[in-house]
DNA sequence: GCCAACGTTGGC
DNA sequence: GCCAACGTTGGC
């Protein structure tokens, strides 16, 4: 068994928070139309840890924890011609956007927020603090996680 | 295949 | 609202 590998995913609170993922439990990973992001969320396993980062507030910052259940599904939202992820380009024999099920672990007590992260990691250490970083999903290597772990546990 | 124009993300 | 950093698009 390998070691579960460590993901950060940024969503706007507005549009999917913590709470929201609280309420359901799981939930489809959807919408993601940026191809680094979709590749990156092709690489998920089953039993992979993500950050919950909240975005587009403030302060921006993790707040919790969740596992990967579900890997390669179809993100129906590209045929879904009332959704603003409709994809007209796209086509059921050959989707060209999928996603992951993510499931509810945790909410931290205390959001650890970018500022923090910036001061405590170099933007070599880790890409979200690299300045102009637009990427949704990110993957964090365990040694990072680990670090990141002890200031929220 | 190059590259300029344009669009999007997201912190500030 | 600004702007930096990219990604995408389309003319050539």
């Amino acid at each position: 068994m390998n070691e579960p590998q460590w993901w950060l995913m940024k969503s706007e609170p507005d549009v999917y928070s913590i709470t929201h993922l609280k309420e359901e439990n799981e939930t489809l990973w959807d919408g993601i139309r940026n191809y680094q992001a979709r590749n990156f969320m092709r690489n998920m396993s089953v039993g992979d840890k993500a950050f919950f980062y909240h975005s587009n507030c403030k302060p921006p910052g993790i707040v919790g924890m969740m596992e990967v259940t579900k890997t390669n599904l179809v993100d129906p939202t590209q045929f879904d011609k009332d959704s603003k992820y409709f994809d007209p380009k796209s086509n059921k024999e050959k989707p060209r956007w999928d996603c992951a099920k993510l499931k509810y672990i945790c909410e931290y007590k205390r959001k650890l927020s970018l500022k923090e992260i910036s001061e405590k990691f170099s933007a070599d250490e880790l890409i979200l603090v690299r300045k102009g970083n637009r990427l949704s999903i990110i993957p964090v290597p365990n040694i990072i996680a680990k670090k990141l772990l002890t200031y929220l546990e």
